[in-house]
DNA sequence: GAAATTACCGGCACCGTTCCCGGTACGGTT
DNA sequence: AACCGTACCGGGAACGGTGCCGGTAATTTC
């Protein structure tokens, strides 16, 4: 690593003062215009670039956000690139850390960002997650800090969401209006906000069409395409099987299907199927899936856009919530009868 | 945004110095046990954490890796996701930036992680570079860097890259070995070295199984679904077609399937299909996919290991290059006659 | 022609930490 | 009593940059 050319460099060169040469640069006051000029000459000549260390020691700020997510899956790849996108057009580099789904990491990873001194946190829990101490621990520092994607009820602060409870509504409801009358819903874990504001809207339209809840029906799993297969398995096997199976994820949509081709059953004659994230992959399997589109990228993008304003307001800000609307996109898996609406 | 503590409040309310108060903390030299103790546990209670912007100052280094990445797909994640782990594992923190496939956001993100005063570049290069100017930059500066990937030839630095020339022998061999004569390859951009390395594989095993070699079955278009979607279709118009495609990515595989189902064509029968990077997606179309492996994830590792070695190794290594074996997973899009290995 | 104003530059402190060196106090040696 | 060694601590500089203040010379003002 070559030492890069600094102020003084210039200064010494040029028989100036640093504090002279600084402000040349920054083209500020007190300064003749023949300086000026040399300075910069210089600079150019030297490739100076300021040094953003001495900069961010000084003044109490890197202009770098850390983000922490659960994993690099679809979906949240594209909120991150969304997230990118703002970020650098605002001047600020993002540090991306992974937790893979685990409690463990994600509060290494906290600890990490906290004394890399980022100036705030965008943060998407792991669903291993249950206490949100470090959390809170961004919080106590006055460190800005925005929830986005798998939000935290008890926390405060400014968040960006899906309306996970709409997307539950317009997957079961679209089952029912296409006939299908014993819908089983695969979920996530237990303690995952999305997933069980999904499982809410699932709820709520059974009732609202008159439908009897069945907790045979209720199953919860992790985010897996195997998990979600053999649960399926376990599903069709049963004396009463569901007609219906609304899951929480493609990918576990992915792992449904492919128990019910091995069981020899029908999409979508013998059973509806309707996924969540709108991945590419849906349409691309036979049958393709119905899915429920989330919008990741404009969300990462809201979600940053979110965070810079409330960066630069400075001060508290009354906590804001963003909620993105979903929209079911329906494909062969649940399509008996036909819509009016173009199909996807 | 608090103040945090510094080493200073814990000198002032101890009534020491700040370098015995930092003596202590480092357990070094020159210091007696009670004065230790006491500072310790003073820095516990208040939560003390060393300033790291004045460590990366003093001693110019800053314990964050650049990464730049063309996008953020299937491969390219789980790449990251390796060089993630092995750096984090490291004690680094990773930084990375999508170039999104456009040579000047390489160069933009290139300059920033430059006055980011990153430790080093991990980089895998746009398919639209065709010029290293920002490249050479990194280097004169003498600061560490691996490509990977999508390697540059005429630079010289370690470099970590599948043996794409293996892969694409493989892939064509198959193809021939089930019976196939007139196969065509679906090649990327024509400046970008993993596809020229392919196609290379490509024709060489077409002349060592004494097949002619017809230049309209050699085509370059964009790694993208929808030009490949659409060359393919200009294939199968031809007077003469080709019986198979091989198509560098699974993206075009999946591009060049949905046009050869159009056509109304049969897989395998009427046309063998393979395609490049052995993604989830291959297996769960039907047909199912061949696709060649290249174990990304293991190539991210292998990546930040090389890093790691080198910057620690501080001067000049002899520039390494590691490669990684490519192995080809048989599915049902070109599997005309059985396999004695069982299949994937 | 003295005073006030202006234009321009340098010195110093500071951000938080470490390193090098010098200093003091105390105990033991001769 | 003079000397040496050791144990411990503090001062100052440095990393690279900026902000504040003070100073000097030239120019303007009355």
């Amino acid at each position: 690593m070559e030492k890069q050319t600094t102020i003084k460099d210039i200064a010494i060169a040029l028989r100036l003062s640093t504090s002279t040469v600084s402000r040349a640069l920054r083209d500020a006051h007190d300064i003749k215009q023949d300086t000026k000029k040399a300075v910069k000459e210089l600079a150019e000549k030297l490739d100076y670039q300021p040094n953003k260390l001495a900069l961010s020691l000084l003044n109490r700020q890197t202009h770098t956000i850390g983000v922490i997510i659960p994993n690099l899956d679809y979906v949240l790849s594209t909120m991150v690139k969304g997230i990118d996108e703002v970020a650098l057009e605002a001047g600020y580099t993002v540090m991306v850390c992974q937790s893979d789904e685990s409690f463990g990491r994600e509060i290494v990873n906290t600890k990490r960002l906290l004394d890399s001194l980022v100036d705030g946190f965008i943060v998407s829990v792991s669903s291993e997650t249950k206490v949100f101490e470090h959390i809170r621990k961004i919080q106590q520092k006055k460190i800005p800090l925005v929830l986005f994607d798998r939000v935290v009820n008890n926390i405060d602060c400014p968040k960006v969401r899906l309306d996970n409870v709409a997307g539950g509504i317009q997957a079961t409801q679209h089952l029912v209006d296409q006939g299908y009358k014993k819908i089983a819903i695969l979920a996530g874990p237990e303690n995952l906000n999305i997933s069980n504001k999904r499982m809410e809207g699932y709820l709520q339209t059974l009732k609202l069409n008159g439908l009897k809840v069945d907790n045979r029906f209720i199953i919860h799993c992790d985010f897996n395409q195997q998990y979600a297969y053999e649960a399926t398995k376990e599903l069709l096997a049963m004396r009463n099987p569901p007609d219906a199976i609304f899951t929480i994820s493609d990918r576990m949509a992915i792992g449904a299907m492919l128990a019910i081709k091995e069981k020899g059953l029908s999409m979508p004659g013998d059973i509806g199927l309707v996924g969540f994230n709108n991945e590419p992959v849906t349409s691309l399997v036979s049958p393709s899936i119905s899915s429920v589109e989330m919008y990741s990228f404009e969300m990462g993008k809201a979600t940053a856009k979110l965070f810079i304003e409330m960066l630069h307001s400075e001060d508290a800000m009354q906590p804001a919530e963003i909620v993105i609307k979903p929209k079911i996109f329906v494909r062969e898996s649940s399509l008996r009868i036909p819509l009016k609406k173009t199909k996807s």
